[in-house]
DNA sequence: GTCTATAAAAAGATAGAC
DNA sequence: GTCTATCTTTTTATAGAC
């Protein structure tokens, strides 16, 4: 890999990490030209379209490593609570064991909201159905699959709020001890 | 009531709306100004201090709101579901069903986060409390019943985020209807 | 590819008339 | 209590040198 390519990797991850504590509009130009080192000019050059094409390229990011661990999951041998363990273990990361907050969750507050609702919606529906695949390729029933998709990705997110809200990652990392269970509990 | 404090009411009223859909950052002057229906030197009379006074001023109703109904839910005559049912009906009308997001978590987002973090807190300690109350009292262990009241306040932010992320109430819907069973559920 | 300098627009805030 | 007008600061964005 390029000398380049690395370090726009750095950029935009540095780029992620802006957005998902400030959110859209929080994450100003002077903000992100002190995080990255960049001087106005140099991000511009980088990102012609401004703070929404660096959305965009932290967006695509988060779209390639959602994929990757939804793939992952579906490949490790073991039952369906095994692998959800395995998300779980990926996210936990993710998230910093719950001191980090979700991209997704930043960007459906403020005046970028409208600008990249459809690319939020996909993400969470990619999460939704790799959690419900697992469970249906389990024997479980489709319709109750699905839901348990939805409880899957509202676990998280809640937890995540709940982790900065209270200013305590503990919650956070009890709720992912107890998803790959929960979810795959029989009768709700 | 006088006719400014009811007038004032609203305007606390418009500006929990704007706050809980576009967060601090997102919620300029200009459209508050436009909500509102005031000029931005009407906005200073009534709020000297500026945005960080109008969020004062939501959060205290906020404050008041949130012990109304946990108080409310611990008269209820009845089982621990049926308090539980008692809140989950309240809230479904607070956030409209799951159409709209919830300030809180509006507010862990952006330039202001620590400027209201120990009111945030506050609040979802009241609402985790409020819930083990209530199921400490029908005999529930005291651990296991905090570790509910966190766990149905991490629902109900979890089904909100969903909600507004996949831009359908249908999965806050389903969450609020068995919200009052799962919490009660002997062991997890 | 990065910088300094600068411009243009938006946002926050205030003065003073009515 | 509300307005118009004004001001300051911040934010976004660009031009042009190196």
């Amino acid at each position: 890999m390029s000398k380049q390519a690395t370090s726009k990797q750095t950029h935009v991850s540095e780029l992620l990490d802006l957005f998902r504590r400030l959110g859209y509009d929080g994450a100003t130009l002077a903000k992100i030209s002190q995080t990255t080192g960049l001087g106005k000019a140099s991000l511009y050059h980088h990102f012609p379209g401004g703070k929404d094409e660096m959305v965009e390229a932290v967006l695509v990011a988060l779209e390639h490593g959602s994929e990757q661990i939804t793939a992952e999951m579906l490949q490790v041998q073991g039952d369906a609570p095994a692998r959800l363990r395995k998300m779980c273990d990926r996210l936990s990361k993710v998230y910093d064991n719950g001191q980090k907050p979700c991209l997704l969750a930043a960007l459906l507050s403020g005046s970028a909201k409208d600008a990249f609702r459809d690319r939020v919606e996909k993400l969470l529906q990619l999460w939704i159905r790799a959690i419900a695949t697992v469970l249906t390729t389990a024997g479980m029933d489709e319709t109750l699959a699905c839901q348990r998709g939805e409880d899957g990705v509202m676990m998280i997110q809640g937890a995540l709020i709940l982790a900065q809200g209270l200013q305590d990652p503990a919650p956070f990392q009890r709720v992912m001890q107890q998803i790959p269970e929960t979810l795959c509990r029989p009768l709700q």
